[in-house]
DNA sequence: ATCTAAGGTATCTTTTTGTATACTAGGTTT
DNA sequence: AAACCTAGTATACAAAAAGATACCTTAGAT
């Protein structure tokens, strides 16, 4: 039965523009300030990075920390619970690479994917 | 590097608000008509239907069979490469379920997923 | 007095997605 | 002759997501 079917929850977390690139940013370097996010991730807005980052907490895979000077300081990171999302990420990130070969395959290497 | 980062390559094919039901339906029901899928999801509009359908197809994960005949009769079905989406769709769905859970604990049973 | 830093909000506009409704084709049924 | 069937397309519209830009806060440095 079509309600069992749950892969809509794991895309509702990774839908958004920028959160698979959020993720893998605070995957690979670990705790990460507002700013750093901004920079490894030039095109972004504040609007765009905070609701991101908002909608990651909600759901447990990232954890927000706020120092209490000034000029603030915010720090982002994976919670617990979010590593355990690495595996399956990982899964994505290798069907996401052969999937590219293979389309490379069918229509041409000079094609990016498309919809 | 984030250029290596592919999850939203398997993300692009799987994001549009019909398609992991659709996969779901031909995944479990072998092949199916324009109608049977429009049957099987009631709110779905013909448009929708068949946009997601074109854009299925032209990821090589769904294979359109074109009877000429009249009415006319199409029958759609996963192809053999998108067999072997299977075990990531499984992945996703697995991880959906559990996050749901994760999120009851968090938030209380009667809450719904929400970004 | 003014400027800077950092991490945001508030508003507004544009782009992308999704919905609603009507229309088509040619043969079959009423 | 009119209506129905299937698998669509065409057009118009509404809603959601993303982008652009301006503004806020507060302590310390200039």
């Amino acid at each position: 039965m079509p309600e069992d079917c749950k892969v809509e929850t794991a895309l509702e977390i990774l839908v958004g523009k920028w959160k698979p690139i959020i993720l893998y940013q605070l995957f690979s370097q670990g705790t990460m300030r507002f700013s750093e996010l901004q920079k490894a991730l030039p095109d972004i807005t504040k609007k765009m990075l905070t609701s991101q980052l908002r909608e990651l907490e909600y759901h447990d895979i990232v954890h927000r920390e706020i120092y209490l000077q000034i000029p603030p300081k915010v720090e982002y990171s994976i919670t617990e619970y979010g590593m355990r999302m690495a595996p399956l990420l990982q899964a994505m990130n290798e069907w996401g690479m052969s999937h590219i070969e293979h389309l490379n395959e069918l229509y041409g290497a000079e094609m990016q994917a498309k919809r």
